[in-house]
DNA sequence: TTGGCAATCTGTAACGTTTCAGTATATTGA
DNA sequence: TCAATATACTGAAACGTTACAGATTGCCAA
């Protein structure tokens, strides 16, 4: 029964990193056992089972990523890609955290994987899968015919998406239900008196630029409200360039007397060009702005905020990920999360 | 010379992914010869060298991170461990974003590994190291004595720090100088006439809480100007704690007229409790804070700003990382970054 | 001619894992 | 009793790479 492996490089129980080699001959048995032993393989009697794993977490055994990945192509690595340039600065710090959260108790690692104005969004993605660098991905800036979204479909590699695409194509998401928020701004604009409304819409081409749109458009002429043409501004614009155009909207003899924003940075800046312009928040016009943090009534105690949590989108589009990975049905794993209502400043 | 090979599984050009024995094969070399032809190796003739080569590129030959991770025990993997409650927003994605810049036409990988309030922070730096996961790390929240540095430094993995520590240890680094900082704002200030100065601090127990408050307190005794006492606040607290703390000291008879801040998120929450206190920024108080992004004079036009530029730390960090795995001396891998001057709104 | 040597190239083994195709032993069915 | 079958285990091969220890060739000195 105690047998011993003749191995020429016997496992004299160095300092070095326990392997499969080093549990066989700690136990007697064979390297096949082992492994099997260690994921609870039927084939293996209950008593061995238990032995391995004892011993295995005794001294410490954890499996070799390289060995593992070699040998079966699982990489256990969720792929997080980036935009450096156009993302928001909470929204990536969140979205990681959210994503660390729900991977934390299980063998990913999570790699970041950015692109810049200079690549095709497809570039990253295209890598990753060419080189099978990981088991899963996670995009943002999702478009409503989005190639990324296409190609791994057609590579059948899983992955989510931060907002939904529009190709009739069935894949994971999580989103922000922006139709109702531009929505629900509106509707509290209005509640307030507001009639002449403007938007800082989303980045065009974007999926949840359309459904913010429409949110906003249908809304209006719910209420009989009429819209304050801002087309050409969107929060992927600079600061400068928000606040500059904002100061000239807000110059101009019909400008609006409220304003619906889809993200807090712009935010800031459309308030320091009402400002500019010599008008009061609050008074000449109010601002209902989304936001991921609690910073905006710390800025301006009269605006009217939407919360949006990146953390939890982050959580939602890894448990997505691991779902699909997991054999679970990719149109299962889609999630929408509704606004909360608008918060004026809480005292 | 236009031999073939006679494995058994020849390789036929499928649309699988090339792999060194795919090259081999079309070349008509042996895999060891490729192998070496592709890294240069003086061994191998000039045409033979080019040859391969382009035929690799031709066809998009990249090497199997597995396969070269698993001989060689190289991971091409650099880890970002990060505090996932305490990290500043901005931080994590423009150090992300820096680190990436630097990576990019490298073959190494970014993976983000997160430790929360719960655990030890050697742990996720244990478990790397332990793991073989990474050929270098990258820590912040560095304190003056270090166990992550400690410990990493023993075990001869190439790291560096965000911030410096104190342990007569040598090792890469990254630092703000927050010394200098401190000092320029308080000279600002007493430049303005204010001369009973408060600070709100670094996390207590971070290398560049000490240099910060040495800063202070060093340039304050040079003037003559004096501390008010606001010691018990740090930008690890909550914004709320913050404000009420801040709106408690302006209350007092003796409050400050000006107020160093170590972060823009605190600063925030500190002109909130200012004029929680009815007092007005500028006029009553002077504030003078770090910032990364170009938001607090958005915020409030009386702010004054020095700015803190973490995606060079980023950059930084992972140049000095990829430095000491490529062999550079670890002393030589140290940069500071000195602080521009405080600016006030520039219109 | 012969031996030596440099210049090029090659096969084998190994990294740690899982899968495949077994083997040995005990148990069952007839 | 014998064969079939279930149970519990095993070695060898393979994933793609690099290191080691050769092998082959041509050239030159003696």
């Amino acid at each position: 029964m105690d047998r011993r492996t003749k191995d020429k490089d016997d496992d004299t129980s160095a300092k070095e990193r326990p392997t499969l080699k080093t549990l066989a001959f700690m136990t007697g048995l064979g390297v096949t056992t082992v492994s099997r032993a260690l994921k609870d393989a039927p084939e293996i009697g209950a008593e061995t089972r238990r032995r391995v794993q004892l011993v295995a977490k005794q001294i410490g055994y954890r499996p070799n990523r390289a060995g593992v990945r070699l040998r079966t192509g699982k990489t256990n690595v969720i792929s997080l890609v980036l935009n450096t340039e156009h993302e928001l600065m909470s929204f990536v710090s969140d979205i990681i955290y959210g994503v660390t959260e729900v991977i934390a108790d299980t063998p990913y690692h999570l790699i970041v994987t950015p692109y810049s104005r200079s690549q095709d969004p497809l570039d990253p993605v295209r890598y990753l899968v060419e080189t099978g660098s990981a088991d899963g991905v996670i995009i943002s800036r999702t478009q409503p015919n989005d190639p990324r979204a296409r190609y791994m479909l057609e590579r059948g590699i899983p992955f989510a998406t931060h907002g939904r695409t529009d190709m009739g194509l069935v894949h994971p998401y999580h989103d922000f239900d922006n139709y109702a928020f531009a929505g629900e701004a509106v509707r509290h604009l209005a509640g307030m008196g507001r009639r002449r409304l403007a938007l800082v819409t989303p980045p065009v081409g974007l999926t949840y630029y359309g459904h913010t749109v429409n949110g906003f458009a249908d809304a209006l002429s719910e209420i009989g409200a009429s819209e304050v043409p801002f087309n050409t501004i969107s929060i992927d614009h600079t600061i400068e360039q928000i606040r500059m155009r904002t100061a000239q909207l807000m110059r101009r003899q019909n400008r609006p007397d409220g304003i619906v924003s889809s993200a807090a940075a712009a935010t800031l800046a459309v308030v320091a060009g009402i400002e500019d312009a010599g008008l009061k928040l609050g008074r000449d016009v109010d601002v209902v702005s989304k936001q991921s943090s609690e910073l905006l009534h710390l800025f301006r105690r009269e605006l009217l905020v939407v919360n949006e949590n990146f953390r939890l989108a982050g959580s939602e589009l890894a448990r997505a990920v691991l779902g699909w990975i997991g054999g679970a049905a990719p149109g299962s794993l889609q999630s929408l999360s509704t606004p909360g209502e608008v918060l004026p400043y809480r005292g």
